[in-house]
DNA sequence: CGTTGACTTGAAGGTATTCAAGCTTTGTGG
DNA sequence: CCACAAAGCTTGAATACCTTCAAGTCAACG
């Protein structure tokens, strides 16, 4: 399948991270590999040097729900109870600093402005799947992805359709036929699959309720 | 409207609560009153000693989605950085215990296991909203509500038709006709509109997914 | 006992899904 | 470097599910 999977390969730090370890390996995961699964024992958080990650549940017959994208320099893992509730896969090619929870250590003030900061993106998430319609959400979601690149007009996705469907509780049909009436109305630019330009930014403003 | 509106009367502590210090006072919310509003100061954490609260965000055309119930025990209310990013109200005659956080104290060890609890339910009803159909949110619904109140047949709803559509995602409507398909298979008994028998547990855990 | 608000039920309509086909991009091997 | 295969994406038509609009029922309260 993956011809790296879980291939774990330790580096020294690239970068150091405020208030967090700065002496922790980064490990290596290539794309559609798993970095923790549902069940696992959790005992560590991550952050994301490159690449991106998806957090994910799965239904008995297959249906997936991603919960959350993680992006450069986000952090995630952190779970309540002792064992995962979620999937975590790399999405690319992606490096990741683990940073091991130790019996001793307490990182409660580390953690709970990571932990707070993401039940608030779970919530104005629950938002959009309970009560928009499909152009808001898409609209949402590029709007997201562009404050969390920086805001500039041209927006990487490092996600497929399918990903982007199964975070926004949509079909891939759909998702493509909203991309495709975006790019009619001069909204966004495909400049690739994975690349699309912001061309009016007030409007998916407007959009996105 | 409502009668005692904002009436916040303070009471000696009704019950120590292990871990938290349990010499707050009580305040009274009556039926629909407001606990804070999105855009106030944040600075407290609260309780539930009796009654219900609902959490929910509101978009620009009156949209609402209820993100959580908070029962009898439970605790709500940090949020990331110091403004509310949620209105809280009170469902019913409820009182609330108020923790302020002072300056100087430092909560963060029992506030971390809440805020990771908090974070696993919201992403759990992300899935429910995101990959789930009308009635498989109501069963979802039911059972939570079930477990929260030690599992007995008889589940009391202390919220309205319009609070269980706006929690799921669902209009009213909806939620009334998957009630009364489930009372036809005889799932469920309709005791009273805000009192629900469960008679078939296992075909509800069957329809949660 | 009548009024009000909450809930239920019915019929019509709309949005997203499903199923199906065609197209584009990417990767692989010749 | 080209040809082909595979995967991912787009588009179209039919269908399904939920919503909307409307009317009617039930329950609580003065």
């Amino acid at each position: 399948m993956h011809a790296y999977t879980n291939s774990r390969i330790s580096l020294p730090s690239l970068s150091a991270q405020p208030s967090l370890p700065a002496v922790q390996p980064v490990s290596f995961f290539s794309a559609g590999s798993e970095i923790y699964a549902q069940g696992e024992k959790a005992g560590a958080f991550y952050q994301v040097e490159f690449g991106a990650v998806r957090i994910y549940r799965l239904l008995a017959d297959g249906r997936r729900q991603i919960s959350a994208f993680h992006l450069a320099g986000e952090t995630f893992g952190f779970e309540a109870g002792t064992t995962h509730h979620f999937f975590a896969e790399a999405i690319n090619a992606t490096g990741v600093r683990v940073f091991r929870l130790t019996a001793g250590a307490d990182m409660s003030h580390q953690l709970l402005p990571l932990a707070l900061q993401g039940l608030t993106r779970a919530q104005e998430h629950l938002l959009v799947l309970g009560r928009q319609n499909a152009i808001e959400r898409v609209a949402a979601f590029l709007l997201d992805m562009a404050e969390r690149q920086g805001d500039l007009r041209l927006v990487e996705l490092p996600m497929s359709r399918m990903d982007i469907g199964d975070y926004l509780g949509l079909t891939i049909e759909t998702v493509s036929r909203v991309f495709t009436r975006l790019k009619e109305k001069g909204v966004i630019r495909l400049v690739s699959l994975r690349s699309v330009e912001i061309v009016k930014n007030d409007a998916l403003q407007d959009m996105r309720e």
